[in-house]
RNA sequence: GGGCGCGUAGCUCAGCGGGAGAGCACUCGGCUUACAACCGAGGGGUCGCUGGUUCGAACCCAGCCGCGCCCACCA
């Protein structure tokens, strides 16, 4: 036996010596002198850096991996970067309670700020904006290193040189380049209007972050006046909105209205005159048919007062609050009963001032309605008006439409299914992308706004650095022409207080990863990149957004591929993963069952489908990885016959010529990104290799010739041998890229270098070897086992117990093809008589045991 | 309301026009010199329901029922 082969193999401590080894060896450094067609390009999703890596992520990047092993192994030089995504909201909120601030951008920056030594979130101290920032970077870190020490123990055969964050100066610089030249384009462009609003986060938000929840609602019934004095009922589940109704509509075929359309009413408690529009959003069969148009209660009401013209009484602060003076034209009389209450407390109080009016016509109606929340918020969106930044995404060009959803046909998607939710997603497009947010830490619209001689800013005329001087931070960097000191007075400027939204940045991942702007040797020879692996959740905001970028930067698809991850269920199916990650972190996971295990269970999920998290299938894994040792170590156990060696056995050959069967199709499932066939093919081989073949196999091997009187057969040794150590070579390899730990052990016991760089199999060399197989011999050689296995079974005895007679009964062919593996069966099934006899019926099998 | 997908053995899933399968779980047997953290054998399913196409349907078509996800103007 060769030396480097234990005595005794095991999976103990594997994770930490391979990904020792890797790192050192620099096994999946990428080669940057190989030319794009040489490479394989990966955009990997940078997690988002605020909470814990949940099994989700297991599942997803573990498919990526394997996908990158398996390009590597054919040659290809993979560009296999890691980003981390590390601003935005669930940032700044983490870091404000641990650090104990509050990030105040009005702050100038004071070079010596340290944060509280005893941090009281209750009390948080105000902080300017680039020290806020260095405490983000600062515990940002501490999240980074442990994702990392998470995806290096999973075996992600990522090139860790090449990590970013959509946070640091590169992607600062990318970022705001970009939409720079989104700017001198024409395709940012800045508008007053009205956005939805998180009250709580104090920020705009985007469409595409925004979802929406059941939430229990109730209907009042308003009685509106005609100017004659009639009463005409308005029903609403916002009263507080009251003061904020400019209008009401009726549906233009609502014959009980249409003598109303061109009138006027006066709303209950105010009195303030509105007209009666007619407008086919307006639906009859809602409440009365009437509907109060207020500024601003939902997306409808903003259409009906953009289409309509009518003028706006904005109520809702950014705060969530009702404003503290009524709108124009609104008595400060009732108002001032609802000023500076929550939606939710004016509500409550304009019911009960509605009611001591004789106001209200009805009983509530309770009911239960979808509201619109920031996905990350909680409590419902309000609209506000307020200046933000948009980038045209199609939402409101149609050619621009178009062209993006021809990207979306001309992207190869896997599964094929979810390219239906990208066409859904981009005609379904209301607005532009709304990319300003009102936060700290992110990266910064790069300019400045001149100040007026009364000290307001002239939008219209923004200062834009230089492009080579990017990165910038408009807070603390001055615009060409000015000094520091004119910061914030009339005739000065002023920065533009906003950061990009964090999806903004997100979007130009391939670039940031590339190092376009810095390093255009390699974004020539990685972009458009190959594979864009996610998850389903985020084709509308990251995919999209990425492809939108691209397109309009480019002229081009970022990548060519995307392939889509399912997500992990509970075992029950019913909650997602993020109840159970709480529970099941991955590292725990991984530890406990084993990285090869884990990532086995992960790549049995086809991509697109939704996992259960089941421990059982995790054992599956590992007790696979214990069996690729055993059988290592068993074949490798024989004596290398070398390279010599005639594989002159037809059961060697019909086995090879199965294993060239399996490589091509794995090769093909691969191929079309399907690593859990591939993955599925390999498996079934190997079982059957290790429970058939090897058992039919291993007596010849040793050069037992039973009791057949026959000195040992050293020819038909080496040929089992030599077969054996052929397969073990190819399925090592197979496996490599599912198993990555337990593969490079076993290869290192024989082989040098790692396996992850030794070439993927193809079937030709094996097809060779095998030349002229018997098709059917393995089957056949199978079945025979099995049925001698079955009757051992039934008399309930040891398998090794001595079969007296063996007689197989089957058509000429497959008697042809059995004769050539008498010795073997005769061998394996300790037969002592085996007689293979010709018939027309199905195939029989009579086994005699002995004694 | 629109779109996509899923309903196959107790569980997780593969099969998607001609033999109903795998793993886990379960039952039984076996210390068999690669592996007892192992090996072998076995039981178990009117393939959601109803029609249709076909010589033949788990597989194709239509309708229905149930579940999930995505999207939607949510007054």
């Amino acid at each position: 036996m060769d030396t480097r082969v234990p005595a005794k193999p095991s999976l103990e401590g594997i994770e930490d010596r391979w990904a020792e080894r890797w790192e050192v060896a620099g096994t999946y450094r990428f080669d940057r002198s190989r030319p794009r067609p040489e490479v394989f390009a990966i955009d990997t999703p940078p997690p988002t850096v605020s909470g814990e890596l949940h099994i989700g992520h297991v599942l997803s990047y573990t498919h990526t991996d394997t996908v990158a092993r398996f390009q590597r192994m054919r040659g290809k030089a993979v560009f296999y970067p890691m980003g981390w995504d590390d601003n935005g909201l669930p940032t700044e909120r983490r870091v404000q309670n641990h650090f104990g601030v509050r990030c105040d951008p009005s702050l100038p920056y004071d070079p010596g700020f340290t944060p509280p030594a005893r941090p009281d979130p209750k009390t948080p101290v105000p902080v300017d904006r680039p020290n806020f920032v260095a405490l983000c970077e600062r515990l940002t870190a501490t999240d980074e290193q442990a994702f990392e020490t998470v995806f290096r123990r999973l075996g992600l055969s990522v090139d860790w040189s090449l990590g970013y964050t959509t946070i640091d100066a590169g992607s600062r610089r990318v970022a705001q380049l970009g939409f720079l030249r989104d700017l001198a384009r024409g395709v940012a462009y800045q508008l007053d209007a009205p956005t939805m609003w998180d009250v709580d986060f104090n920020t705009a938000v985007a469409q595409a972050e925004t979802e929406d929840r059941e939430l229990p609602g109730a209907y009042q019934t308003l009685a509106f006046s005609t100017v004659d004095g009639a009463v005409v009922e308005v029903q609403t589940t916002r009263p507080e909105l009251l003061p904020a109704c400019v209008a009401v509509v009726a549906h233009p075929a609502d014959q009980r209205y249409a003598g109303l359309v061109g009138q006027h009413l006066r709303t209950p408690l105010f009195g303030v005159r509105v007209p009666v529009y007619a407008h086919p959003l307006a639906d009859p069969e809602k409440g009365s048919g009437l509907a109060m148009v207020c500024t601003f209660g939902d997306l409808t009401d903003v259409t009906w007062w953009r289409e309509l013209a009518l003028p706006a009484r904005p109520t809702v602060g950014r705060d969530g609050r009702l404003l503290a003076t009524p709108p124009a034209g609104v008595p400060a009389g009732p108002y001032a009963e609802l000023a500076g209450r929550t939606v939710a407390a004016a509500r409550r109080r304009i019911v009960e001032l509605l009611a001591g009016a004789g106001a209200l016509r009805a009983e509530p109606r309770e009911i239960t309605h979808p509201v619109k929340f920031y996905e990350k918020g909680d409590r419902p969106l309000e609209i506000v008006t307020s200046r933000q930044w948009y980038l045209g995404n199609g939402g409101r060009d149609e050619a621009l439409r178009r062209a993006l959803l021809a990207r979306g046909d001309e992207l190869r998607w896997h599964p094929a299914t979810m390219r239906a939710r990208y066409q859904n997603w981009v005609s379904g497009l209301t607005g532009d992308w709304l990319i300003s947010r009102q936060r700290h830490y992110g990266v910064p619209f790069p300019l400045w706004y001149p100040l007026d001689g009364a000290g307001e800013p002239r939008y219209d005329q923004p200062l834009l650095p230089a492009e080579d001087a990017l990165p910038i931070d408009p807070s603390t960097d001055v615009p060409a022409g000015y000094v520091p000191e004119q910061r914030g007075k009339p005739g000065g400027f002023a920065a533009d207080p906003d950061v990009l939204d964090t999806w903004a940045t997100s979007s130009l991942s391939p670039q940031i990863a590339a190092g376009a702007g810095r390093d255009g040797d390699l974004l020539a020879r990685v972009f458009p990149m190959d594979l864009r692996p996610q998850a389903h959740d985020i084709i509308r905001t990251w995919l999209f957004g990425t492809v939108v970028r691209s397109h309009l930067e480019h002229g081009t698809l970022p990548w060519s591929d995307v392939a889509i991850s399912g997500w992990v269920l509970d075992p029950d199916r019913k909650k997602m993963s993020k109840s159970i990650g709480n529970v099941v972190t991955p590292l725990r996971v991984l530890q406990r069952f084993g990285s090869d295990a884990v990532r086995h269970w992960a790549a049995t999920a086809r991509l697109g489908v939704d996992t259960a998290f089941d421990e059982g299938q995790l054992r599956v894994g590992r007790r696979l990885a214990t069996k690729l040792l055993n059988a290592s170590r068993f074949v490798l156990g024989f004596t290398d016959p070398g390279p010599a060696a005639a594989i002159t056995a037809a059961v060697d050959r019909a086995m090879l010529a199965r294993l060239a069967r399996t490589v091509q199709t794995a090769t093909a499932a691969f191929e079309r990104y399907g690593h859990a066939e591939a993955l599925a093919e390999t498996e079934t081989f190997f079982w059957w290799f290790c429970d058939d073949h090897l058992e039919l196999v291993k007596a010849r091997a040793y050069g037992d010739q039973g009791d057949t009187g026959r000195p040992a057969d050293t020819a038909g040794a080496h040929s089992a041998v030599a077969a054996l150590r052929q397969a073990l070579d190819v399925v090592q390899r197979l496996f490599a890229p599912f198993l990555p730990f337990v593969t490079d052990e076993v290869w290192s016991w024989w082989r040098d270098g790692s396996v992850h760089r030794a070439p993927w199999p193809v079937p030709e060399p094996l097809h060779e070897l095998a030349r002229h197989p018997h098709p059917e011999l393995t089957t056949l050689a199978s079945w025979v086992l099995a049925g001698v296995r079955r009757a051992k079974s039934e008399a309930k005895v040891s398998m090794r117990a001595p079969v007296e007679r063996l007689v197989v009964r089957v058509n000429e062919d497959q008697a042809a093809a059995l004769r050539h593996a008498a010795i073997d069966l005769t061998l394996a099934a300790a037969a002592i008589h085996l007689e293979i006899e010709t018939h027309t019926g199905d195939p029989d099998l009579e086994v005699v045991l002995a004694g």
